[in-house]
DNA sequence: TAAACGTGGTA
DNA sequence: TTACCAAGTTT
């Protein structure tokens, strides 16, 4: 009979080893009760949906800053908190943020629920982030079973039936080792393992506090598990993008419907994205120049090839489409990435053209 | 249940 | 360059 896991173990491991993040208690902390703000786990969490914590660090750092309480967050203008998550992507997340961070206002009086059950009924928190607050924010022994919790489960127990079937085992193994002792600190803990020692690949097992229990470990099978089903291959899409520049440097821009893909957000007026060629549909007559190179990204189900055109737009240009962002207020930033390169590529077709007419004036 | 929904890092 | 991967949720 081999030994089970023991959260002790790894709760030990996770006293020497818990890695230093803005939102975060230390160990040591957290021993001498210290709690962390629900909100920073909140804001936190719902940032690292599906997200590297590289990739959060500054997002988090900005949002804190400008919004230190969930009060302050709710009071924010909807445009501002979209601009300030703008290349984070999974837009619906910020939407979401937003909805949340009202209703905690309105329902709650600014504090958030301790109760996974009565997170799961706010916008954007699903039984993860349910269980992720209320277990780090509030130290109740709810289970998280996130991508790392899978994958440890997965190798601790030899798993081998695909994910996302393998999702409600998975979630039962994970439920039987969570501790009434530290709830908060052993979650962080399983998390943690999963990001540094039992990787997707090429994982340390050497030096993992869990190798004696670990059966994959024991079969050879670790680097090969979780196993998942097939993803689909990711078709082409193409479309058209306009970027307008009125005479005194203003930006031809619009706001993006509320659902669907990068919903709520900046981009620039264009045409549908399919597989098949689409209409050009400019926002204004004007002389469009296509430039010789396209906007290329890769979204979660498909790869994007847009067509940038540019015009020279006049000062009382009457767009059917989108309004005028004035130069100084316009930052690229506040864009997503896709329309982001669409704007990169722009700037350098105008630079050229800018050059060009210098050139043709007389005054290079 | 399956598909939609972003992005940047890495092999 | 391509494909996979990361602290998921919503419809």
């Amino acid at each position: 009979m081999r030994d089970m896991p023991q959260s002790k173990d790894i709760l030990a491991w996770y006293d020497r080893h818990a890695r230093d993040m803005p939102w975060r208690v230390s160990p040591a902390d957290r021993r001498a009760g210290k709690r962390p703000d629900p909100y920073a786990v909140w804001l936190s969490e719902v940032m690292l949906q599906q997200t590297t914590v590289a990739a959060v660090r500054g997002y988090f750092h900005r949002f804190t800053l400008r919004w230190p309480t969930v009060s302050d967050l709710a009071a924010a203008e909807d445009t501002q908190v979209m601009a300030e998550w703008a290349g984070l992507g999974y837009y619906a997340r910020a939407r979401n943020l937003l909805k949340c961070a009202r209703t905690v206002v309105a329902d709650y009086g600014g504090r958030f629920p301790d109760s996974a059950d009565k997170l799961a009924d706010l916008p954007g928190i699903g039984p993860y982030t349910a269980a992720a607050i209320a277990a780090i924010a509030f130290d109740r022994p709810a289970t998280v079973v996130d991508g790392n919790v899978e994958r440890v489960m997965a190798r601790l127990f030899d798993v081998v039936t695909p994910l996302p079937t393998a999702k409600r085992e998975l979630t039962q193994l994970a439920e039987a080792l969570t501790p009434q002792d530290r709830p908060g600190d052993y979650a962080q803990a399983v998390m943690d393992l999963g990001a540094t020692i039992c990787t997707p690949r090429n994982p340390a097992c050497g030096i993992c506090p869990w190798r004696a229990p670990c059966q994959a470990r024991a079969a050879g099978t670790a680097p090969d598990l979780p196993r998942k089903l097939p993803k689909k291959a990711k078709p082409v899409r193409v479309g058209y993008a306009y970027v307008g520049r009125r005479a005194d440097g203003a930006w031809l821009l619009e706001r993006r419907p509320d659902s669907g893909l990068l919903g709520g957000m900046l981009g620039w007026p264009g045409s549908e994205w399919s597989e098949v060629q689409p209409d050009r549909n400019q926002p204004l007559p004007a002389d469009w120049q296509m430039l010789g190179e396209e906007a290329r990204h890769t979204f979660t189900h498909f790869h994007l090839r847009l067509k940038v055109l540019i015009a020279e737009l006049p000062i009382d240009a009457k767009p059917d489409r989108g309004h005028f962002v004035p130069r100084h207020e316009f930052r690229p930033a506040d864009l997503p990435t896709a329309m982001r390169k669409v704007f990169d590529l722009a700037r350098s077709g105008f630079a050229a053209e800018d050059a060009g007419t210098v050139e043709d004036t007389g005054h290079g």
